[in-house]
DNA sequence: AGGGTGACGATCA
DNA sequence: ATGATCGCCACCC
């Protein structure tokens, strides 16, 4: 018989597929992520998900308002990334209004 | 079946 | 502004 070709299909697919169209020079926020991926209630997923699933944009994904939520070594380096593509910062926070991406 | 986890978010002091 | 606390919820063992 045939079952479901893909059998379940985990919230993390849908997470990890949102995050891989955030361009270069773009930025999102967790609970933006989550909520275009059908969780909204789910941001802390979403830090799971950049943490378990490789080859993504994780540096393009912040915390609310913009905020580094990556602590020590990595939060300097995912930065230090941004500002290489050209993400502004104000304080500790990225510049949202200039650079964060709209999911359609 | 149940409890622990997590790069969160909103709220409060 | 900062730090602590609480609520949330899919996922993993």
């Amino acid at each position: 018989m045939a079952k479901k070709s893909a059998g379940k299909r985990p919230i993390s697919i849908a997470i990890a597929a949102i995050i891989r169209r955030i361009p270069r020079g773009k930025v999102s926020t967790y609970g933006a992520v989550a909520e275009a991926a059908g969780c909204p209630r789910n941001a802390r997923h979403v830090a799971k998900v950049l943490n378990q699933v490789h080859g993504l944009p994780w540096q393009r994904v912040l915390g609310s308002g913009g905020r580094i939520s990556l602590p020590g070594e990595y939060g300097l380096e995912q930065r230090f990334l941004l500002e290489s593509e050209g993400v502004r910062f104000r304080g500790r926070k990225a510049d949202l209004k200039a650079h964060e991406h709209h999911f359609e």
